[in-house]
This record gives C-alpha cells, structure tokens and sequence, in this order.
DNA sequence: TTACATTTTGATGCAGTTTTGATATAAAAT
DNA sequence: ATTTTATATCAAAACTGCATCAAAATGTAA
C-alpha cells in the first residue's frame, strides 16, 4: 500500500488531488499548513509528499530541507509564474514539481514516474492468500516460496488476472500455450490440477462442468 | 565529460540550449531530425538526449524508444499546449520533460537533475558483494579486483541494474549485445555461467526456467 | 607491418534434471 | 447410467549446466 503526504493549503485542490490519487488506488493524507504536514512526516511513513511550496505556518522549501533528510520523495506544487521557485526546489533536490493549475493526468503521471523510481509500485498481484510478484516471478504462499514450473506459474498469472470468470479450456490453452487445444487433451486439466495442489485452491480453483475452470476469489 | 545529445528541428532553439548547456561544462551535438539523432546516438555515446517530439523523419517518440533501450536518459521537449503528449512521455518512461517556451534556468535544473540522478544510481554499484565502479569499469569482490573480460563486464552492469528481476534471454541478448538472439545459442548462458564463477554467485544468479535468468539480492 | 601468442567469444555435444503431456483408472457430477 | 473430472504413473521432450574446442579479436615482439 502506497501513502501519499498532500501538503497543501487550498482546500479544494487538496480534495482534487486526494481524489485523483485514490483513483491510482493510493492513500492519501492532507496537510493543510506545514506544521501539520511536519507532524504526519513524524508519525507515519509515506512514500511520496506532494508539496505547495506557499504554505502557512512553515513554507515548503523549510519543510522540504527536513522531508528530504527522511528520504522520502518529494514533488513540489508551485505557482504559475514563479520560475525561481521551480528551479530552487530542483537545486535543493526535489524530485519534480508541477505547476498551478494542472492537468490531472500530468499529476497522476508525474507521481507514477516518481514513485516507479523509486521502486515502490511493485507489479504484485495478491489474491487467494497468494503473492505473485510479476517481476521477479516469484510466487508466495503465508510469506513461503511456491516452487512452479513455467506453465504453471503462466497459468497461475493468466488465472490471476482472470477471477471469478468461468473460463473455457480452450480460452486458457490459447492464453497461456498458445495455438489450439486439441480434441480430446487433458493438458489444461492436468496443469491445473497441479496448481490446485500447489497453491492450495482446492476449494478455489474449480472446474465448471462443460466449460472449464473457475478461480473464486 | 558529458555529452548531451539536443534532437531539435528548431535551430535558434537548439543553438541556443547548446549555448546554455556548454556554459556548464557540458559538450553538446545538435541533430535537425530524428534520423540524424538516430545515427548519432549509434556512434556516439551520450549521458542524456533532450528530445523534441516533433520532430522531421522520425518523431520523439519512435526514437525514443530506441534511445531508451541504450539506458540513456532523456528529457523530452514538448509544445505548451500538448498535455497528452507530456504524459505520454513520462508514462513511457522519460527521465523529464520540458515545455517549450522554457526559461534557461529552468533547463538546466531540470538537467542537472536527471544527471546527478544518473550518476547517483550509476557511478559505484554496490551489490551482491561486488562493487562496480562503472567509471573506471572496476570490479571488486572482498576489495580484490575481479579479471571480467568486456562481455562479463557488461553483462554484469546490466544484471546490477535489474536485480530481483526475471529477465528473458532475448532481453539480455538485446540490452548486452545489441541485435538478436539467435534461436537456439546458448551464448547468454555461456557468459552467465562464466560470470557466475567468478562473481562468485552460484546461489544468487539463478536459472529461471524457459525464461533466462535472476539476479537475487 | 607481419607473424605469433594470448585472450575472448561463441558453438557443439553430452549428462543430469525438470517439465510436460499421454494413458489408464478411479471418483464425482450430471 | 453416462458423462465429466480427478488422480497416479510413466515416458518423451525440453531445459540447464558443464566441458571441450574452434573462430575471432586483441595484444606483443620482431
């Protein structure tokens, strides 16, 4: 889960911007003064602060210099026609900065190449009490690496992103092997049934009579 | 010495971010359009392309994914009025960009960035017991240095730079070599069994099954 | 420069292992 | 009762690791 830190003071384009991200799927708090958003740095971890630099209280370049020690991300919100300030929190070393007012699609992208920067959008899928890290390919169960051959981790992936759909056979062995399931193969059947084991989706991983497989999340 | 590659139609423009640029300390080469910045790219090696998106013969991002695919970092140059395309950029991974009409100083913050994050990440690379000094092309394991022939030492930046990541034979063959695996060489395997000696990373160079191979942190 | 030696690179074949899918039979569902 | 799915066993196929060898690139000395 990713926690995003919303300094700002204006309280509407705070909300615009807690929306937007919420869309992305990540948390947000809002920090209406920079007392407030020095006091949420403290208590709790983020991955990204979103940063007005005009703010009352302490404005957001002192602010920055403290964040900044922590590591954490930052992105800073300025106003339109202050080049300066734009350039002096790139110096101090922020990590980018938008203008306002913004597109939101340039928000939501500028905060994903941040944060993909710093690795923390991971390409996990997480369901069934299974990790599967996409990346790095590797299945987890309670924490435990689950040992699948290639077509089965294939299939796993290929199920994951498919839940809760009755799924036919032929539709999995065109998605995961490619080309056409013969007449009469119990290869969807079996590697299934391998899986099922694996995983431990015995009750999950159900056939559907006629069709195929259904996994139930 | 830094090289900076500035891919602009523009001439007055280009002209005058090689002015800018140079009084940093930073050597610059100008293309016209994306042909020429596509065989100066080839020959040459440079540290960050800024990139205008229209551009004649070939547009930005055609070549930009070209130019990505070197590991070499760029800041895109975009029209004011052109949101999409700024996202664009930045979800296809851009380091930055940069609207035109931009103010000098601007400019070169935003450089600046992108190069000290490029150099942060890439100067001395510390894992897995090793250290890869990718300005000398040093290696070191326990302070000893490593005898890596190019190909091994190659092979090993790239490994470095995607830990934990399952990584195809073909993308390997591709990011290390240049070109195309041939179906059915065994010339990565040979190499990473070879750097796997002498790295001295039987257990954390691992085999991934019909895929390639992982580099584990 | 040429000739020679060394290093680097990549191809080949083989062994050991893992993966895969076929078959036969049992169990379950319809 | 019949069709469909589950399970067990097994052989073929595919894959990785390793050793050897030849070609290509590079370095060295005459």
């Amino acid at each position: 889960m990713i926690n995003v830190l919303i300094a700002e003071d204006n309280e509407s384009i705070a909300n615009l911007i807690k929306l937007s991200l919420r869309q992305m799927g990540y948390t947000c708090d809002i920090a209406y003064d920079g007392e407030q958003a020095a006091n949420l740095v403290e208590k709790k971890i983020y991955d990204l602060v979103l940063l007005d630099v005009m703010m009352p209280k302490i404005d957001g370049f002192t602010l920055f210099e403290y964040i900044h020690q922590l590591d954490i991300p930052v992105i800073f919100i300025t106003a339109k026609n202050s080049v300066n300030d734009r350039v002096k929190g790139l110096k101090m070393g922020a990590d980018d900065y938008i203008v306002k007012p913004f597109e939101i699609l340039e928000l939501q992208a500028r905060v994903e190449v941040v944060l993909r920067r710093y690795n923390k959008t991971s390409k996990v899928i997480e369901l069934g009490g299974l990790q599967i890290d996409t990346e790095s390919m590797v299945v987890k169960k309670d924490g435990e690496e689950l040992k699948l051959t290639p077509k089965e981790y294939d299939l796993l992936v290929f199920l994951a992103r498919n839940p809760n759909k009755a799924l036919y056979r032929e539709t999995i062995y065109e998605r995961v092997w490619g080309g056409e399931l013969e007449y009469g193969s119990k290869t969807v059947d079996l590697h299934i049934q391998r899986l099922r084991k694996k995983a431990g989706w015995e009750k999950r991983l159900v056939a559907v009579s006629k069709v195929g497989y259904k996994l139930e999340i």
